[in-house]
DNA sequence: CAGCTTATGTGCGACAACACACAGAGCGAT
DNA sequence: ATCGCTCTGTGTGTTGTCGCACATAAGCTG
């Protein structure tokens, strides 16, 4: 098969659920401020104590939320792809956050500044319910992750982290060295190569110098722990209503700014 | 000293944080709704997948979510007391959530029936802005715990816990076996004994079936993980303008029906 | 007080994850 | 080809927590 081009993507809003699930008044009034940004590898979306200027709308791109502790030590509590946002402090009313967000699998996301979400929030209207219930469903992630920590052991864990990616992505692999995995975790790297290697010789996946394939995903969920399955119910039924996804009108017309980050 | 009668509380809704920091308007639409309930000790408020009738918000008790697994094992996730509200999911749209609410703390707690919660939330003023602000707090709680879980010892896990409910109690008791904290901890009753002979040892607790007694606070906080001090001044600065708590009119029009909870 | 129940303390082997040290392997650059 | 860097694999000993078994203690009931 001819390989695409890489430099071209061609990104659309509407490959964001939640931006998808607006009504075509609401994408009328927002499309016009998105601006679409370059997400790459490892970038800092923004540090713990700093205040965010944007909401992030990923598509294929998929970042990290952790929390770092004083000596060093973090954990990713929560992964954000084309099925959520970054950013829900901005609308919860807080200014900042203790925690940081780490880009995990580069591509693109589409921003919206501060001022213009805070303007269509504050209209009350599909925006504020969406929000809401892409809030609970963030803290069952969150909450599902801490009981993961307790009771998991890094091999499921891996499994699961591997599954929450994969849903996030469109293809089977994932760019990632083992260290940076076991930031993620909050485990050793050591721990990381450990439990890869099982998945290996299982023929789960392939792991080479940064690049994961998954090769058995039934096999990959089987192996994971039920915390995977039980996000992902929950999250489907507080979700449902955003099938009812329009289709697009007029794409092109969309403004669209390609910016790099930091 | 005297002792009080425990038979006859003065429950007042201005005790629980929220209610408080509401203005009157808002209360007095609000509180002719309000019923004042008992909650006994390890009362089941609501169980996983089932959907609640009221908002509960407890003036003295502290009411505990936890997670349960396939194999029973469970960990607590989030402590709220008269700083919060349980129920956050009525709000949020979702019906019901994964996890169940145990009383921590037996006492009192005022609820609001589903309905006057909606229509006072659809009205999109100021308890609209207090939820919000309150479930990043609790976002901001749940989050830590998964840092907590991953990151540090019974032993640092235990103190964080007593200080969680000593902040959101009036005296410096607890009344919980040992048992019971293991549950919440998501760790083994002999893991929690250990912990606590170490605190009794040091002085900082006693500790007597089920009657556990702070004695050096100071000491705790010492030798607690950051995690409590984290969360503590993230939602001093999310709640900060909770301060603005107004003056009874007149408490005693307030009607208040006594109930029991199973 | 005898006997029961509940709560707490203790001992021991198993195991997962840790810290640290170091060996090889892959890959690009000069 | 060689160097150097990054990424991955491996070994050893330590520690924290678990699982289980059992001993003691404290309070309740009759």
């Amino acid at each position: 098969m001819p390989p695409r081009s890489p430099a071209k993507p061609q990104p659309n809003p509407q490959q964001n659920h939640l931006l998808a699930a607006l009504s075509p008044d609401v994408q009328s009034r927002l499309f016009p401020h998105l601006e679409l940004v370059h997400l790459p590898l490892r970038a800092l979306m923004y540090e713990s104590g700093t205040s965010m200027s944007h909401v992030y709308f990923p598509t294929d791109s998929i970042v990290s939320l952790q929390y770092v502790m004083e000596n060093g030590a973090s954990t990713a509590i929560l992964v954000v792809g084309n099925e959520g946002l970054l950013g829900i402090t901005l609308f919860m009313g807080g200014e900042s956050t203790p925690s940081r967000s780490v880009v995990q699998s580069a591509g693109y996301a589409y921003r919206l500044p501060r001022p213009h979400v805070k303007e269509e929030f504050n209209r009350h209207g599909q925006l504020l319910l969406l929000m809401l219930r892409y809030t609970q469903a963030l803290i069952t992630q969150v909450a599902q992750t801490a009981v993961c920590n307790r009771h998991h052991s890094i091999d499921q864990q891996l499994c699961r982290w591997l599954l929450l990616s994969m849903d996030r992505l469109s293809h089977n692999h994932l760019t990632m060295t083992q260290e940076f995995i076991g930031h993620m975790l909050g485990v050793r790297r050591e721990g990381v190569t450990q439990a890869a290697l099982k998945l290996q010789q299982l023929g789960v996946i392939s792991y080479s110098r940064g690049l994961i394939k998954v090769i058995d995903r039934d096999e990959l969920e089987h192996l994971s722990c039920e915390c995977y399955e039980v996000v992902k119910k929950e999250t489907a039924i507080l979700l449902t209503y955003l099938p009812q996804r329009q289709l697009i009108k007029n794409p092109e017309d969309i403004p669209v700014v390609v910016l790099k980050t930091q």
